[in-house]
DNA sequence: ACAAGTTTGCAACTTTGTTGCAAAAGACCT
DNA sequence: AGGTCTTTTGCAACAAAGTTGCAAACTTGT
């Protein structure tokens, strides 16, 4: 049951268990693709928005998401693979967006290759995103 | 003269002369990092908001620019390399993102690696954007 | 200099995201 | 189960980013 998954993720973070978080939790887990604040709020229309911001504030702070970089202006989040904590994330993998359905996936299977920056550059960490078809919308559209 | 490039530019692209359009282009030839809305508005007192925003979409509908991946929330734009108009983007190029300066820019004597995606996904284009600590910012810091 | 079409500025609005504060709820102890 | 302490929530208000409709101003070609 997914609630239970919920309930222990929220308990290794040292999280009070609210009604909310539990249900946020469960949406990353129930998805396969980046999820923004106004989806959150579209699909659990009960909390208010400044909730549901704090919400991903606080879980972007523990390490359990981090931020999926998007051409759409909008910020959206992901589940962290579980080398995150709140010293420190580890989120170089590749993510997908599909121009149709508009969905951003990790891609799990690739990895971000190595860069060697220019003289006098620091490397920090580096992001990956491809734009095209997806698996689902190129089936939908040859049938 | 920068002026006479820029209206150089604009009739390559059967674009009307105006005041605004010229020096957006001139803030685009003059600088070397990635240019949000609000950081025009700033530079341009003298030009509305609303203006602004749709010179910045005329020039990307004909491929003069394109949008810059960034992980602040905002968009931002840079010039294209030349290859690109009304009907074909072609910019993978890799930006650094200095998270001092906040600056990003383009790294041009990178590119992006070639992607090969799993059964079923079309590729389209990719963006990689780098983070660290810019060539300048380093400098300051050293000394 | 004129006519035709394009671009601009203004007003009004929508959406995204933030902050302060009091009320409600969670965790812990007995 | 009840009491206490701390965290979390919802509300109100705000700030910033981005969009749309329309009349006035400007560009361009003749």
């Amino acid at each position: 049951m997914a609630e239970l998954e919920a309930i222990s993720l929220l308990k290794h973070n040292n999280l009070r268990l609210t009604d909310c978080r539990k249900e946020v939790v469960e949406i990353f887990f129930s998805q396969q693709h980046a999820v923004s604040q106004p989806e959150l709020e579209h699909k659990l229309g009960q909390y208010d928005r400044v909730t549901l911001y704090r919400t991903l504030t606080t879980f972007l702070n523990k390490g359990i998401i981090h931020k999926v970089l998007d051409d759409s202006g909008l910020t959206k989040y992901a589940l962290c693979a579980g080398e995150c904590n709140e010293h420190h994330h580890e989120d170089e993998h590749v993510h997908f967006k599909c121009i149709q359905c508009e969905n951003t996936t990790c891609i799990d299977t690739l990895s971000v290759p190595v860069i060697t920056l220019p003289e006098g550059f620091t490397f920090l960490d580096a992001n990956l995103l491809v734009r095209g078809v997806c698996k689902v919308c190129n089936n939908l559209t040859t049938h």
